[in-house]
DNA sequence: TGATGACGCGAGTATTTGCTCGTATTCAAT
DNA sequence: ATTGAATACGAGCAAATACTCGCGTCATCA
């Protein structure tokens, strides 16, 4: 940020700025996503807009990091809700959380992991897997009868990885012949079967 | 292409190109990745570049379609090659050429699977998902003892998505921690757990 | 109420870059 | 050897676009 806002009009305008910026990402693309597009759809003028924000990536970094840091708030708080619970129904549940908090967004969801160059993305999404490994990890290292596997970390390693690609891959290909429920069910069977060997 | 180069000399210089924009994309990244620098770096004017090229794209079309053929060809292969075989080593010896093929180009792969838009390579490698796809289902449906999962479509869906993003992974991160042998170990415990139940 | 500074504007600048075109050179068939 | 086609050149055009600057407006204080 330049300069912080300090009046509530300009308070406002940066706000009508990031989620202009959403919706240009939306419905006109990575590519498109130029400052004045952004200006424009917000209303005000690139020159306004260099007040505020130092250049273009600056706006879109805040774009990203509120998506990301949506979807780890919501599965990290499921996972951490469900961290004393057991078996497949607490690992059916975190998987459920995770499938949902994707799907809320799916056109966003779509730009961030399709249009944006992963780079781009890495570090933030880099957070969510931390979050969500590390809570698994220790969920892992103190249930050792959950876990046939010799390192929780690795282990939470793989089975992040591995559901958030299935479950991006889900939202964004809508795979036909694979439901929603069975979807979730694969997903758990490839949980627990890792698991437990 | 724009039209076919006849002479010799003019099909080395296409050659060179396509060669100076995998060494471009690798050297530079994705974002320097322009016409005059390919020029540059193949030795060879602008002009003569647009003469057999329509495009900046179609040479970053080259470069891609031949990095994933080569992925393709060599994992597909191998898995062919163990399609008669069985159990775990079958397994481990596919697992391992996946790994392998994505190890062969680790700077080139860094590119495609994190510079470059998705969207840019989602059609190369869905032909790479496809072709492994259908004959790890091909293989399931014809050996129901090998898994008790219901769908041999789904199951292959699952595992290719899975395995190719931690070998991926695995070979852009290096995880500490990690060795490549044990990554095998996990990859194949993750598949006979989600096949046996 | 008037003055000070935050705010907002938008035409304009500076740069990048994909691509073309007129010209020069080389090749290969006769 | 000649000639015409194929090849190569590279300066430069046109368009896009990130960003700036100077000026007018409004809010908030004494």
């Amino acid at each position: 940020m330049r300069k912080a806002p300090r009046q509530a009009r300009s308070r406002e305008m940066v706000e009508r700025i990031i989620s202009a910026g959403r919706s240009v990402l939306v419905k006109d693309g990575y590519d498109a996503f130029s400052t004045n597009r952004v200006a424009t759809a917000a209303g005000v003028s690139p020159g306004s807009l260099y007040q505020y924000f130092p250049n273009k990536t600056a706006i879109l970094d805040v774009v990203i990091d509120r998506y990301w840091e949506q979807v780890a708030e919501s599965v990290a708080a499921s996972l951490a809700d469900r961290i004393g619970g057991t078996g497949t129904n607490a690992v059916r549940d975190t998987v459920d959380a995770l499938v949902a908090a994707l799907e809320a967004d799916p056109a966003l969801l779509r730009v961030m992991a399709e249009e944006l160059p992963v780079a781009r993305n890495k570090s933030r999404r880099g957070v969510l897997e931390k979050r969500v490994s590390d809570l698994a990890a220790i969920y892992l290292a103190a249930r050792p009868e959950a876990s046939r596997r010799p390192s929780p970390a690795i282990t939470a390693w793989v089975l992040v990885l591995s559901l958030e690609a299935l479950a991006t891959r889900w939202v964004l290909d809508q795979p036909p012949n694979l439901e929603r429920d069975q979807l979730i069910e694969e997903m758990v069977a490839l949980v627990m079967g890792y698991l437990q060997g």
